[in-house]
DNA sequence: ATGAAAGCGCTAACAC
DNA sequence: GTGTTAGCGCTTTCAT
């Protein structure tokens, strides 16, 4: 067993009072001499006596711990968001501990239970969470729980926080319509969940997706609404391009690209879903003898690694997860304050908020002004 | 306050012990009645209960947690060694708790302080600990505390698990000289850390580079001694070619690649220190009309999932990072296993281990039989 | 200025 | 079968 307060006490002679006094900093209350204090302190190092934040816990009734569940430990945004997260709750002298749920419902919910267990002070949740999941959420906010889902758009009540995906698709196109380009088109990927009204056959283009309602929480149909209002507003464009693909990913990319080829009246600029498909369609393009930007200017969202290590470094629009991590945490402590405050008697704000952070055009080469 | 077991309890009008003997499962032992099991079970769901793990902890002397400090959450390396650890740790019902070092070794000893503080069962550090870390962890080690260090060569008396850097560099390179290429390529990076005794001034290429005792467990120093040793083997190369650059990034992969498109005798086979300084040297290739693998085989080291994304897919040798995660768990297990048996009083085994497991070669486009 | 004692939520030894 | 009690490591009244 390690060694307790009990043990430094005995070591300095002194009472485990004395002793939680000290290390509490509490000496300034009319309370303990310098000279034990000295004493104490030396004891604390000679035995090397680390604190039991839990057995502490227990008595303050805090774990100074906030839990993330994260989809995927891989994913670049996850990272980012923890990273900002943890940043931040240290500030606090909070810890964050986190799991991965690897997409999975069941894994959710025990990571749920089991930070429950853990008496966290509360729970950012990552992504999207399940059907099962969110109801189990939904519960939890609703008594108070300090909890905040972070990344997702489908928050349903419960205070959000991530980035804006109508803002990643406008500002995405924006920037290619103040380029001067007259055919912009918008690559919205895997074709079977967005495809729904205009579909589209295998490598071909639909000239307009109807916004299946279901679906209008999806970040990127937003990202693709996004796209439309820069369209409208431009005026240069009467008809939206949407080229959508088997997969949403390089592959993806790549085909896309095959279909624009195709088309008799060629884009000049496009926008990606992401960035990988926007590193396939560029190396598609680039095999083709397409020039990038001289032909075709190229606009990725997401400003992963990989915009810089392209023949092409991509133009893509950065997503502010770090930032998202940093509000996240923001949130959930202002949550723990009121309730530690108003004892939890008061509803903290009436309706929950959901706030969106907006995102910012990174400039590379994969851009340039119409010829 | 969250409910507790005397809530339970009371509510099911038993003493705490029945509750606590049902929760545990440990009615076999001709104690509880099915009824009172029942009615126990069904109060906990009515009241939500949700055990409090570490007041449980403070009894059992065990949080079934493990800490792991990793130097940053946006290393491909770490999400995967973190996903091994926590997949593997989950089968004995412990978690881990993650703790992102940014290579800061102030921070490093916070974490452990912090994670000791928590009572974890045991610590993974993944990655290479600061001088002054070092010792702290070889003072846990040598105190019988569960510890590993994952994927740094330097353990110093540790127990580690990490990948075989030599054999990364020998496979790329034997897969270089099994094609039949004849004069092959060490694009070691960074300059001002590795070309010691054959030190090469800016964009020139260094026959042969001396082994500087001091920087000798480099890993990517050992990548290179297994490249010597393909070389050696082959017996088609009488002279090692090394080629330094100022950066070990995208930028240092094109410089590298820039510096032997000057040399006199051009290689026809190049292994990279990783595959970022691979896809720099493919682009600068590509774009000098250089064909690849045609005139040119590349091969990377690390299998990142840019290695798909590049214009012609790399050849790459993987890192088994994901199993090195599950490997420390494992060794963290037997340890905390033998503390609970031998009481701690016997040293577990002697001597510290340190297991290297074999990586392996993925093949992609950017490698084929020489002309 | 210091200490004794109670109690946070839980489990285990020991009654009954 | 079930309950009483002590104690894990800590903080916090309340005495002294």
């Amino acid at each position: 067993m390690a060694v307790s307060i009990k043990d430094v006490a005995r070591h300095a002679d002194v009472s485990t009072t004395t002793v939680s006094v000290v290390l509490n900093n509490r000496t300034k209350e009319g309370r303990v001499s310098e000279n034990t204090r000295q004493k104490v302190l030396s004891s604390v190092k000679k035995t090397g006596y680390i604190s039991n934040l839990y057995a502490r816990s227990m008595r303050k009734g805090s774990t100074f711990t906030i839990g993330v569940i994260a989809p995927s430990s891989m994913s670049y945004q996850t990272s980012l968001i923890v990273k900002g997260a943890s940043s931040e709750a240290v500030k606090s002298g909070y810890e964050i501990i986190v799991g991965i749920s690897f997409f999975d419902s069941d894994r959710e919910q025990a990571y749920i239970k089991n930070f429950l267990s853990r008496r966290v002070d509360g729970i950012i949740f990552s992504g999207h969470p399940s059907q099962a999941t969110a109801s189990i959420l939904k519960n939890l906010y609703n008594n108070k729980f300090p909890l905040v889902i972070a990344g997702s758009l489908v928050s349903d009540g419960i205070d959000a926080i991530s980035g804006d995906p109508e803002m990643s698709g406008y500002e995405a196109t924006n920037h290619l319509v103040r380029l001067g380009h007259k055919r912009i088109a918008f690559c919205i990927g895997n074709r079977s969940r967005f495809a729904v009204q205009g579909y589209s056959p295998a490598g071909t283009a639909v000239s307009h997706v109807e916004v299946d309602s279901e679906l209008a929480t999806d970040v990127c149909r937003i990202r693709y609404h996004g796209y439309q209002r820069a369209i409208e507003n431009s005026g240069i464009q009467t008809q939206e391009l949407c080229i959508a693909s088997e997969t949403s990913d390089y592959e993806g990319g790549r085909e896309s690209a095959a279909t624009i080829l195709k088309m008799k009246e060629r884009p000049d600029g496009i926008v990606f879903r992401n960035d990988e498909m926007a590193a396939g369609a560029l190396n598609f393009l680039l095999g083709a003898k397409i020039r990038v930007p001289e032909d075709i200017s190229l606009v990725g969202i997401g400003n992963k690694p990989l915009t810089e290590m392209t023949l092409v470094p991509m133009t893509s629009v950065n997503y502010p997860s770090v930032e998202v991590g940093i509000k996240a945490i923001e949130i959930i402590m202002k949550n723990i304050n009121d309730k530690k405050t108003k004892d939890g008697s008061e509803k903290i704000n009436g309706v929950a908020q959901s706030i969106r952070l907006a995102p910012n055009l990174i400039i590379r080469s994969s851009t340039a002004p119409r010829k």
